[in-house]
DNA sequence: TTAAATTCCTGTAAGC
DNA sequence: TGCTTACAGGAATTTA
């Protein structure tokens, strides 16, 4: 599932390979997202070059030449962006909703479960970047102590913190040992701190290691390559946490997740 | 106003 | 072997 580490591993491969050339042709799959890509702004934008490619959260945000604002990417659960060889016909890749030119350059979104977007604004409501510095551990601690949820629902909104899903919530809560249905208001300040540099830790790391590729092979890059952030997982995806202990689950989903923990270390 | 539940979707895996 | 069912999850929307 592409969450931050995974979109600034699609991002730099991006950045690499197509800033500065131009978007030569548009085609758009049938049948498509499950909400419409806008069809004539990707159109209108043929003939710009891509200026930059940046990440907020878990988007994609591309700025073409000319424009005021840019054009942005979600990749939802199953999407996936690569590029496609010379010749491949895009009427033969499943799933392809979406092909983007780049001169002999084409750049294709998969997406087998139609979760992703194309075209879409920012939300309104939309939280601080975890690496960068507006993100500190007394915003931490101050947040979770106003809100009346879980500690881990509160990690998974994207108003609270961008860029954070499932995988690396459950890594980061078992690094700092607090379990995912503890009460957020009940998270002393020492632990913010602590899961505050567990967050960290986890998302660097993740992205160090390009990403995270679980057994369904969900997630790779746009050569195609897997990463090697679930190697370094210490709980999510394992049947026994690093500690050795056995996992047990919450007895309901989290924010409509399935959320583990370690009964012994997490408290 | 906030939080929880529901909805969108389909490939995969488990169970009979 | 072949069918059915449950499950996976990001975020918008709806309900409480």
């Amino acid at each position: 599932m592409p969450e931050l580490p995974e979109v600034e591993t699609v991002r730099r491969v991006l950045t690499r390979e197509l800033k500065g050339r131009t978007l030569t042709s548009v085609l758009i799959g049938r049948p498509t997202f499950y909400r419409r890509p806008p069809a004539k702004r990707l159109r209108s934008l043929v003939g710009k070059p891509l200026t930059n490619c940046r990440r907020r959260g878990k988007f994609l945000l591309l700025d073409f030449q000319g424009e005021d604002s840019p054009l942005l990417l979600h990749l939802g659960m199953s999407g996936r962006l690569f590029f496609a060889g010379v010749g491949e016909n895009v009427a033969k890749q499943k799933h392809c909703r979406l092909e983007l030119g780049f001169g002999k350059r084409r750049l294709r979104f998969i997406d087998p479960r139609r979760f992703g977007r194309v075209g879409c604004e920012l939300p309104a409501k939309f939280g601080p970047e975890p690496l960068e510095g507006e993100f500190t551990p007394e915003y931490l601690y101050r947040n979770l102590r106003s809100r009346k949820t879980q500690v881990k629902a509160a990690l998974l909104d994207q108003g609270f913190v961008a860029g954070i899903g499932n995988i690396y919530a459950t890594e980061a809560l078992y690094l700092c040992g607090i379990r995912p249905q503890r009460p957020s208001g009940r998270v002393s300040r020492d632990e913010s701190r602590r899961l505050h540099r567990a967050i960290r830790r986890v998302l660097s790391r993740g992205i160090e290691l390009g990403g995270s590729t679980l057994n369904d092979r969900a997630f790779l890059d746009p050569h195609g390559k897997d990463g090697k952030a679930q190697d370094e997982h210490s709980i999510y995806g394992r049947r026994h946490a690093a500690c050795g202990h056995a996992l047990a689950a919450t007895s309901r989903p989290i924010s409509g997740r399935t959320s583990v923990y370690c009964p012994r270390c997490q408290l």
